[in-house]
DNA sequence: CCACAAGAGTTGCGGCAGCATTGCGGAGCT
DNA sequence: AGCTCCGCAATGCTGCCGCAACTCTTGTGG
């Protein structure tokens, strides 16, 4: 799960996406507009949280912008302006909720699965492979019914292979499943978690086989 | 369990709020109509108490609203309008209870009880976990039909872990289930619950175990 | 078919964030 | 007054995970 932050107040930012991140939610973030579009063109995200006042202009804005390019990215709009008259020119705009600041995480947190659900390409709450079932948005896998627990970042590799199983994952897709680009890695981390991720599946019995494909990606397939 | 509280007296909702809490009920609270469906939205509540003369409208006005969003949850509502002809008016429009202020609070716990009971939801009128049997109605639990009495934030944290027992369980949700939206904690308060009631479960021989799921939240397992 | 290089796999280490535990003190109940 | 509950914070502990060293695999060219 990958969502874009637009948002200019940096410590906002911060919070938000510290606390998304512990729901397993990846977060881009930018102060601009201007980049805004740009983000999206490149990375798909499954949602976006917008602020109205920005430096370079209205927020709102941006969602014709968006829409105009094809996608229907679902978006929450985030802002302090919270009369009733800019709630309505918000959602006629074409966002998908809205919420004055200051609002919980928590609040948001809801809204956020709510408008997810609405979302047909994430019907894929449950994803099946092998013995497994992960259900993303609460963060679990099963095997045969029986909870198994993963690290964090194993278990986004984990979804983000079985969401497409049985087809190659690139390298690079999986790395942004799993780290924003602002925490960069040097090292050869993410084969590090695919190691003990097989070693965890095999000791589970998950019925799924992680393949490499050299110079390309991964691979998961049922067994 | 979590009621919503639609009330403009704030003197008689604090009253409510902590005698409900005593039950082990968790009490959400607004004076506005306006704000209730926004709530109802995001929380998903066991029952909802509603006033009939609120300051921004009449109160049954809501129940064919909160209907239209295709919950049943189930509505007491709390008027001094005690009249018969008032009284059919409320419940024709979809009201589950009425009740006349003023009111015995115990009275309120029963005719809450009864409303529950009839919830096919809530079937888990009592929940069985290991060698307890939880009843969240009237906040006891047994291990082997001995009582057990456990503080009630410790009760409350049980029971959401009992009731998706085997399954993990977002350190958020348990945070709902045992505070409201103004009661905020900035320390590890949950930590503490989970820690005393470890140790009552052992020394009680209650046959579950808790497993923290690092970074996600808890998990209850039988042994 | 062998040599070699580059990519992939494995594993121990260390820093650190999140969790567990517990004493303290205020608040509320009897 | 004496009790329990429970939020708070200090302390110690655990396990995640980035890193890097080292080995293993695979594909290519001679």
């Amino acid at each position: 799960m990958r969502i874009l932050l637009i948002e200019d107040e940096r410590e906002l930012a911060e919070a938000l996406s510290a606390a998304l991140g512990k729901h397993g939610i990846v977060t881009d973030h930018t102060m601009q507009l201007a980049d805004a579009v740009e983000l999206t063109r490149q990375n798909g995200y499954d949602a976006i949280l917008l602020d109205r006042r920005l430096p370079d202009g209205e927020g709102l804005s941006f969602i014709p912008e968006l829409r105009r390019t094809g996608k229907d990215t679902p978006i929450i709009v985030l802002t302090a302006r919270n009369e009733p008259k800019e709630r309505i020119e918000g959602l006629d705009l074409g966002a998908d909720d809205y919420l004055g600041k200051p609002f919980l995480v928590e609040e948001l947190m809801a809204r956020l699965r709510a408008v997810l659900r609405r979302s047909p390409e994430l019907a894929e709450l449950k994803i099946t492979a092998g013995r497994m079932v992960i259900d993303p948005l609460h963060l679990s896998v099963t095997v045969d019914a029986v909870p198994l627990d993963l690290p964090r970042r194993e278990l986004l590799v984990l979804a983000a292979l079985a969401r497409r199983k049985e087809k190659t994952v690139l390298r690079s897709t999986l790395e942004a499943a799993v780290y924003n680009y602002e925490e960069e890695i040097q090292s050869n981390a993410l084969d590090a978690h695919i190691s003990r991720l097989r070693k965890r599946l095999i000791d589970a019995g998950a019925g799924v086989a992680i393949h490499n494909i050299r110079g390309v990606g991964y691979l998961m397939k049922e067994e």
